[in-house]
DNA sequence: AATGAATGAGCGTTCATTCAT
DNA sequence: TATGAATGAACGCTCATTCAT
């Protein structure tokens, strides 16, 4: 049984460190070796612990996608008022830039694979962007999940153009504005029902 | 008397076939035969025309990068307000979402392999960034160039989110919703120097 | 634990097996599939121990070019005149006639590949045709350089009216006319400096 | 009738050019694009002329061991003695040195494809060979053809030399050197049988 | 006669995977 | 468990050859 759980450990701590490797060069350009030399280990101890390359990225995949959210979130608490949740927002995505961009070519790289994967993309992925879309809810402290989507989008849209060299982006900044133009447009289209999110009262303040 | 072909636009030719097999792939999981294959010629064809995978690749990238944006921007002309404006640009992305999809994918596959490239990057995109940029503000009708990118990021990030698979966004529905945005925000926001835009006194009426 | 196998010294064996390849087809016309064949090996084994086809060839070169010389050369020894070191030569080279050719053939095919290989020619053959040259001025028993080249020259002359099919040369009777040759030709020329070399004691038995 | 003529005549001209092309690459190595590229006409054209690569270089083998002797021949003539024709040969051969290399690459390169060119091999080299030893036997003005056949393998290997790089050989030098050996070693050895040759009254006078 | 575009078998090489140790 | 040697299908690419013009 302890011998199980070495395994399985070992086995995580390895999928961990995959997750620059693929980010990096992508699924169809590293090789096996790259990884099993990026590991520290041989290929055939990576064979060990994965049964193909394609296994791993797919562990991959899902590990990356099952990550808790909850820390992340804490530090997105505590703000005030919904200016100050946005300005935390930038300064989080400032502070975890490098992490995103890199989720974001891995998940790329794994939609890009949508052949027998179709399954695991819609039960894993779904699930996942239906957990941040609750996380940014929250954040919002509203339930309109047209406007958690755009602000889900919106961010989506700022690690993008990060990644793809746009460095004239400042997350700081835009967070901010998206800040501005939510508090000059909720009070106007939020139809307050029942009691008052935590969010709105802080607002009022 | 030679075979008569025109070189140049026949490549054009192929190369504007490649669009979609690059997409769905991704460039380190194709392969020259089943590019050969999809573009009904033999490989040997294939390397007639390009003197490597890298190279058509390449090709293809700065290709896509040049596109003329002016037909698309066509489209979107004619709105009388804001909202109309973003209405349009709604209905646009959902008329061209495949080829947004695709066009993503290809590029963050180009910006995954930054070895020697970083200066076609830089000079290439770094241009074609600056291209939609100016075609938000145009479209706007404003300068702040903060602005323009957020919603730049903004549309960036409901086509990411649709490339993997969230079927629960609508194009309209967003567009709509950053229209509104829009314009409760802005006119509080800019500073209306000298004469109004087109788009302001449409604000207005 | 991983499988057994001394890497140097099965290269080692590989590259001799490579010498009858190279020599039958050449450099140019013989495959890496062909050699891996040849050798009973996997062309991924063949490239586990050598970087590349060139690479193979020029180890192969070198190998052929640091052969000892001295078990040859013993064979040579033991003649008390000059005519039975050139009968003992003539008798030599029908033995290793066929070693010789293909020794020939490769020699001259990595000749023709002079490009970035310039230098190792230089070092490697300059030094092995010194060698062939001591070995040559031994066995004459004499310091004239050009003596020495003459009867390298003749003895490369052999070989390659061999290599290239004429049979009606006869190694025995061709050394045999140089003993007489040098026979004359030496005790008229030769300034004998300080005490007489056991050749030409020899000779004057 | 004429049309042939010219047609016939274009593919020798062809067929001269290709000499420097084969001797500097090897069959295996050179392509046809590149033998076509060297003659200044297309594949097209190339393939026109001759049907196959193989083709090509045989018809290249069997014109150089065609060529004519005469004047090569000529150029040696006029000595009176034969330490003045071995000079003279020792200058002939720094003359054409490089001719006789390239000759001798393209040589061993067609020796080396002994298919089903055995038969071309016997009959057309075998053929040249005598030749050769005939031109031998006349400048020495014997008939001995172990004579003579030493002397071709010491010209032979002399070239060899200079093949593969030994630049401390002297073509005059070991020619004259030949030419003292001869001399000390015919008188003594050559049954003189009936008429004196024109050779031999030389050496007398 | 001459061109060069087109072909596809085959080249040198790589790589996911297996296996003996 | 862990290694890395071994495999061979498949990769990017080339080349002798064919063919439409």
């Amino acid at each position: 049984m302890p011998k199980i759980v070495d395994h399985e450990q070992y086995r995580k701590e390895l999928l961990d460190k995959c997750f620059d490797l693929f980010a990096q060069k992508g699924y169809g350009s590293i090789t096996m070796r790259q990884i099993a030399e990026g590991l520290g280990v041989s290929t055939g101890t990576l064979y060990h612990y994965f049964p193909s390359k394609q296994a791993l990225f797919e562990q991959l995949a899902q590990e990356i996608c099952e990550q808790d959210l909850s820390t992340a979130l804490a530090e997105l608490e505590g703000a005030q008022t919904l200016q100050e949740s946005m300005e935390a927002l930038g300064r989080y995505l400032v502070r975890n830039e490098d992490y995103f961009i890199k989720w974001t070519y891995i998940w790329i790289d794994f939609c890009q694979h949508k052949d027998s994967k179709e399954m695991l993309k819609k039960s894993v992925f779904k699930q996942t962007n239906q957990r941040y879309q609750k996380a940014i809810s929250d954040l919002l402290g509203i339930q309109d999940s047209v406007l958690a989507s755009f602000v889900l989008s919106f961010v989506d849209g700022l690690i993008l153009e990060k990644l793809w060299g746009n460095d004239t982006i400042d997350f700081i900044e835009q967070c901010a504005l998206l800040g501005k133009m939510l508090t000059v447009y909720l009070p106007q289209h939020t139809v307050v029902s029942g009691s008052k999110t935590a969010f709105m009262s802080g607002l009022e303040s």
